[in-house]
DNA sequence: GATTATTGATCAGTATACTGATTTATTGAC
DNA sequence: GTCAATAAATCAGTATACTGATCAATAATC
């Protein structure tokens, strides 16, 4: 492809360039990065008054259903790094939602279990959340809603390998 | 080596929180959030070398199309805020990827413009950006791949408006 | 038992993504 | 023409997500 930086050259690029470069709103990525916003738009919106994010969600009811899982394992089992996840806990530490206890059985691991006001937290926010889920994918008719989730399984299933953190089941 | 959680904890779940909370690897927004973090390793392993992520090339391809689109307009058109979108720039301004110029016709404007350097980024670019969409999706039947997609404009554009950042078209 | 390798956690650094406040320039109302 | 409202950009602060390095505890090897 032949051009300089300057305004012009727009007309000069080559036709399948030109193409590819405004299909920039429909690539996969693009339109995956954008689902990924509305759905966390939509996610604190519904939960709005709790402060809590899809993520710490997702460490939450983890740890209501392992309590005592270390942090390596919920790291491996939501599919967040543990550096990530090692801030996402202290930060909910802080607040009270979460407690850390070094093991007994090896002193490097540090357990993580659930406060009873995490708890409450995460049974008040049930019905928020599955309702943000739900209109996340509201748009598509409930045939497609199945399919639609399918296919996310079969991608995020293939994919998992391929990412830095990758589920461990 | 760890210890699981005592199992008598689980059981005084009750049935639907249980199951609710065992779904949490199959809600749509958890794995909205892997694949996009299994479709960023993908790009940035086709990518590697270059040292340009998703998001940047999205502004690249944008600003090669319209160049001297300003900040404001640039983070409307594919989905970042401004604050986000000026940091980005502000990141590949430094790397003499792309130039900002103060518009003349409205001092608070810049521009921003791509430089020959970045041009040819782009442009090196193309190919491997192609194939890490491509696998994002690779999993799916060829059929399959369109329907997804389908589904995937679908309920970016009914979401869009429930975003932080709408896509301004 | 001492040395080496591995593992869990942390730290420093970077990038996207957002909020809310502030600054500066422009526009609109009067 | 002046003042208020608006708009573009920036800044400060927070959260997820990652890399690479480091540290301490454990496991494996000799």
């Amino acid at each position: 492809m032949k051009n300089q930086s300057s305004p012009d050259i727009i007309a000069e690029a080559s036709e399948p360039d030109q193409a590819w470069t405004q299909a920039i709103l429909e690539r996969p990525g693009f339109l995956i990065r954008r689902l990924h916003q509305i759905h966390v738009s939509l996610f604190m919106e519904e939960c709005s008054g709790f402060d809590i994010t899809p993520v710490q969600y997702s460490i939450m009811s983890m740890v209501s259903l392992y309590p005592g899982k270390d942090q390596h394992e919920l790291g491996q089992a939501i599919g967040v790094d543990r550096a990530t996840l090692a801030n996402v806990v202290a930060r909910l530490e802080k607040r009270d939602v979460l407690r850390r206890e070094n093991a007994q059985h090896d002193r490097r691991v540090k357990q993580v279990f659930l406060t009873q006001a995490g708890q409450d937290i995460l049974d008040q926010m049930s019905e928020p959340a599955r309702r943000a889920h739900a209109r996340t994918i509201e748009a598509l008719p409930v045939k497609g809603r199945a399919q639609f989730m399918s296919a996310m399984k079969t991608l995020t299933e293939a994919g998992n390998i391929h990412s830095r953190a990758p589920v461990k089941s």
